[in-house]
DNA sequence: GGGAAAACATTGAATGTTCAACCTTTGGCG
DNA sequence: CGCCAAAGGTTGAACATTCAATGTTTTCCC
């Protein structure tokens, strides 16, 4: 009797993989944007962020742009160094450390902001208008559901 | 004249972002699975892909597994030293090494396989059976569009 | 056939990340 | 008040990843 074969479970079914191989891939393309400015994503990541203006704190931003603390710490000293950056004591709270751009910073972020940019439209030219919103939604309410 | 407020681009706005929050999200997530294990994420992806009984090259299996080249030599230096694979020249093509599952690593592997789906399980059920399989099909379609 | 170029895998040094331990400051509460 | 636990951030050592360079083997092509 002809028995559906046991259809071994690959790996491309998964969820988790097909996360990290999209995530892999739009994170080359967005660094290989980046490259013109020499900045690691990470550091886009955190200078868009401190883009508001608002001081953040070490761990809102650690949170925000998907470091951890140590890592950030280390990362924001390279940051320091580079003068795009600073770090000033919140007057309220002692422990805290509040993170701030400066100018340099500033300028860079906006350069940065345009590259980006670019990628995104790229994005949005290659695989359509109307899959990537509906990519975002349901990547948003993905993230939403583990919380 | 009240302009509309020039809405400063948010970062979450940004596809490649979304991607790896969720991607962080979920690996956590299936870090935590394994972790019964004490497997890391890549070695399951590893004994996933050999699990197909063939001898797959260090080439395609970097490919296969989202990691390069130089880092996939040393995470199967570790599992060789584990005795979970073993490496054998591809006869035909003396530069190739083929990379085979001992006896241990098919053990592990099937039980990984079953942490693996209860994670897959566990998604499905927070998140709508709906909804994962449409962001599966668009995902897959997004690393369509890349190539 | 023979020599140059490409493909495959590994290595060592430089770099980046993580884990656990640490210091300081704050908040809670007896 | 005064103590102790928790929160915020940093550090140093262990660990993992990356980049460029290397050694083989194969392919291409004259």
């Amino acid at each position: 009797m002809a028995r559906t074969p046991a259809q071994k479970p690959a790996i491309s079914d998964h969820l988790a993989y097909l996360l990290a191989q999209a995530n892999r891939e739009i994170n080359r393309q967005l660094e290989s944007h980046l490259r013109k400015e020499g900045v690691p994503v990470e550091q886009w990541r955190i200078l868009t962020i401190l883009s508001d203006g608002k001081g953040h704190s070490m761990g809102e931003l650690a949170d925000a742009v998907l470091l951890n603390h140590p890592t950030l710490t280390k990362t924001i000293d390279r940051m320091v160094s580079d003068a795009l950056v600073y770090r000033v004591q919140d007057p309220t709270d002692r422990r805290r450390v509040l993170m701030h751009l400066s100018d340099r910073g500033k300028v860079l972020a906006k350069r940065l902001t345009s590259l980006a940019q670019r990628q995104e439209d790229h994005i949005i030219r290659s695989y359509g208008d109307k899959s990537t919103s509906e990519l975002k939604r349901l990547l948003e309410s993905l993230i939403d559901s583990t919380n």
